[in-house]
DNA sequence: GTATTGATCTTCT
DNA sequence: GAAGATCAATACA
């Protein structure tokens, strides 16, 4: 279950679509609803959902889930026990559902993913993590009390 | 509890 | 040559 998201949007310096194309941002810019799958700090992955149309360059970045099932394959892939940290983190997200560079570009509309969606939950905004620049904008989005957002209470 | 640091790749200056 | 949408172990208060 997705408990923690952040937005990145055109015209957002801290967006990676910010500076225009290249090879490795090229499936930000849509079509919309497809998986973008980028390195970080040259050791890990982030996962992306695409929702910007055709040559707008928008995602929303996975930053947290809770994990519901598959918890040991999970595990696995992360070689770690604690499982409030087997998620809570776009990195951690990434590894833990064994996510690359070759998931880059993929629809999530058909195997292996699927996206279901969830009841009505009450959610919190605050300030992005881990960047500099427009770093202001309160588009981080966590559902209010979860213990496996990545950082504790995001300011609401 | 907060602070520091190594791991290591792509893009930018 | 440096910074970046990070993680986790280690060091210190």
């Amino acid at each position: 279950m997705i408990v923690e998201t952040e937005a990145y949007a055109p015209n957002d310096p801290a967006s990676h679509s910010y500076k225009g194309r290249t090879l490795s941002n090229e499936t930000m810019f849509g079509p919309p609803g497809r998986l973008h799958v980028y390195r970080s700090y040259g050791i890990h992955w982030c996962a992306n959902i695409v929702c910007g149309d055709d040559g707008v360059g928008a995602a929303v970045l996975l930053r947290a889930l809770e994990p519901t099932r598959e918890l040991e394959q999970m595990q696995a892939r992360r070689r770690l026990e604690n499982p409030r940290l087997l998620c809570s983190g776009p990195g951690r997200l990434a590894q833990a559902l064994g996510l690359t560079g070759e998931h880059d570009g993929l629809r999530l509309d058909h195997s292996p993913f699927e996206l279901s969606p969830g009841g009505p939950v009450d959610v919190v905004s605050g300030t992005r993590v881990g960047i500099t620049r427009a770093a202001e904008r309160q588009w981080r989005y966590a559902l209010s009390g979860s213990s496996f957002v990545s950082r504790p209470r995001p300011r609401a």
